[in-house]
DNA sequence: CTAGGGTTAG
């Protein structure tokens, strides 16, 4: 694009003239439209110098013209002065300036020149108080967002649909949905912009509370004659979870020609995401195939579905064929969506390259980068490697990459380096989250610290005011029942301020085995099997406990049940990649040609764990 | 003939 000075344009004008008779200020306020699309501050100034030359000064559309080039130009100052010299100042001339400075940034000064209107000859009209609402909602001021909402009642410019959605964003942006749905309740007349702003509302307010509402939304939207364009849906369906209503927007999309032509890259990025999180992520990839065009929001988001769903290997394959066939080279979140994937791999040599690639490409200052990577090398076993990224690289840490470090710790049974990185965090002013205690606990479960687990329990609810989650607290009976204190388990368990669930229950249930307390634990798989009728795992526990205790009767009504239920667990296997090729395992599986060969070894590789770990208990009874 | 609202993802 080559830059055309305003004194040539100009002249070009000058030489049409002899055709057609252009004004002067006609050409100015093209060559200030000029001056907006390039963001020129120097064909900005000159048409300024013209306007002066020709005394136009005064013309109130050139002049607003000019006031919105400055602003543009990140200028507003410029702008003021102009105004400043402007001996009537309509409320266009008004409104243009508050405008320029709300684009940069001032919001402040553009309250004060609100006020100074106030105060003045010319009143704020509608276009007024939709920026004002704006800003007020920008600044997340719920008391200045009322008093500019109130001020409009005075004239009745509050029913004006645009003010009166600039309110409804207003007070959903300073945290009052409710405020928000009364503005939206009284509108006289409503349009798709104020629709888009109430499901927006119920997309940022809870989940389940909303699932109700969506398709009467619908209905009501249909009732209002608002049709949902690609905004209103792809605000609808993340929040559609699981419920079933986001395939019902799928057909919606698929029946209307409009949307299903337009070929929204961000509406095709939704709903593959949302198919992604209801599990169904071959429908997603259907999706994905199908979409005209696909960028890396698109590639992220369908690499994600593949990695939350499990399926790894399809996750590093779309990780390359996105930047082999599209030519598009993973951004920050690209590479945090498959670095999970990584730690899955088992292998570091996959993460390792992401961490070289993310520093070549300086993506890995983001504090969700390094967090993730801290977790892949924990995952991977490296403990020193994780350390190294939490302590060397250049990030900003937040609560996720301390309660990283503490779990990751935790899963390498080192309670103490947990503990330590816990009280170091809270000595910096961190606050603890849920996340940060649950990785505390276990690591103390794991690592037998009851007494600092105790502790750290109590700190968590008296000094930061936190209420246990259902997790802590089964990480509580867990790290009681491991040390074998399944007195204080179950009184925990009995005592605990919300309704304790299957995991609860299923920590006590462990701890009773491995400690032979066959009272409490036929309490427990009671309650367990109460709360979780359907779920197999409970009956196969119970049965192979019955089996253990040679109580064959109990065993085989506990078969029977499962049958009648139409229950089946799928059993658990474990795998690993050699040479290419992926061996899997079932339990006590002897079906590997290699058989024999394995179990040797793990009946070798047995003996000597045992042999280490009576060498441990000595050491530390003495 | 000038100015205003909804949002933007993974």
């Amino acid at each position: 694009m080559s830059f055309i000075p305003a004194t040539k344009l100009l002249l070009r004008y000058s030489a049409t003239a002899t055709a057609t008779y252009v004004e002067p200020s006609t050409a100015l306020i093209h060559c200030l439209e000029l001056a907006i699309e390039r963001q020129s501050l120097k064909l900005t100034q000159q048409s300024h110098a013209q306007i002066m030359c020709w005394k136009l000064h005064q013309n109130p559309f050139i002049v607003t013209k000019l006031i919105i080039s400055y602003a543009t130009c990140q200028n507003p100052g410029q702008g003021k002065v102009v105004f400043g010299s402007v001996r009537e100042k309509n409320v266009y001339l008004w409104n243009t300036l508050i405008n320029g400075y709300v684009r940069n940034g001032e919001h402040e000064y553009a309250f004060q020149l609100f006020s100074e209107m106030c105060e003045g000859i010319v009143c704020p009209d509608d276009f007024t108080f939709s920026t004002l609402c704006k800003v007020s909602g920008e600044v997340g001021d719920i008391g200045v967002g009322k008093y500019v909402h109130g001020k409009c009642f005075r004239t009745g410019i509050a029913l004006d649909v645009v003010v009166a959605n600039s309110a409804m964003s207003m007070y959903l942006k300073c945290g009052s949905f409710c405020d928000s749905l009364k503005v939206f309740d009284e509108m006289p007349v409503r349009n798709l912009s104020s629709w888009n702003v109430v499901v927006n509302g119920y997309a940022l307010s809870g989940e389940l509370e909303t699932i109700a509402t969506v398709s009467r939304l619908f209905r009501l939207m249909d009732m209002d004659g608002v049709r949902p364009n690609v905004y209103t849906l792809s605000s609808l369906l993340p929040i559609c979870g699981k419920s079933g209503y986001g395939r019902v927007i799928h057909s919606y999309i698929v029946r209307s020609e409009d949307l299903s032509s337009s070929s929204d890259v961000h509406l095709g990025c939704s709903l593959v995401d949302m198919y992604s999180r209801c599990g169904e992520v071959w429908v997603a990839r259907q999706v994905f195939d199908r979409m005209e065009s696909r960028n890396v929001f698109a590639w992220t988001a369908m690499i994600n579905g593949y990695v939350s769903n499990g399926h790894i290997d399809e996750a590093v394959i779309l990780f390359r064929e996105m930047q082999i066939r599209d030519g598009i080279p993973p951004n920050k979140v690209s590479l945090v969506s498959i670095l999970p994937a990584c730690s899955s791999l088992a292998g570091l040599i996959g993460g390792k390259q992401i961490h070289g690639y993310s520093m070549r490409r300086m993506l890995n200052s983001a504090t969700s980068f390094a967090n993730a990577l801290i977790d892949m090398y924990f995952r991977c076993g490296s403990i020193c490697y994780a350390q190294r990224v939490f302590e060397n690289e250049n990030f900003l840490k937040d609560s996720i990459s301390w309660s990283s470090v503490i779990s990751g710790f935790g899963m390498h049974g080192r309670g103490r380096d947990a503990m330590y990185t816990f009280y170091k965090m809270l000595g910096y002013g961190i606050r603890p989250d849920m996340i940060t205690l649950i990785g505390v606990l276990s690591a103390c479960s794991r690592s037998g610290l009851v007494k600092e687990g105790i502790d750290v329990y109590h700190t968590a609810i008296n000094e930061y005011g936190m209420k246990p989650s259902l997790e802590a607290c089964a990480c509580m009976v867990d790290m009681l029942g491991r040390a074998g204190q399944l007195k204080d388990a179950l009184d925990f368990v009995q005592h605990m301020s919300i309704k304790p669930g299957p995991s609860v229950w299923g920590a006590l249930i462990n701890a009773c085995i491995a400690y032979g307390d066959s009272e409490t634990l036929e309490l427990a798989y009671g309650v367990l099997i109460h709360l979780e009728p359907e779920n197999p795992s409970n009956y196969v526990s119970l049965s192979n406990v019955c089996a253990l205790s040679r109580k064959w009767d109990v065993v085989a009504k506990v078969r029977t049940m499962m049958k009648v239920k139409g229950l089946r667990k799928t059993p658990g296997l474990s795998w690993i990649d050699v040479n290419n090729q992926t061996h899997h395992f079932y339990v006590a599986d002897k079906q590997h040609y290699c058989s024999e060969l394995i179990y040797e070894l793990l009946d070798h590789l047995s003996s000597m764990m045992k042999r280490v770990h009576i060498d441990f208990d000595l050491m530390n009874f003495t």
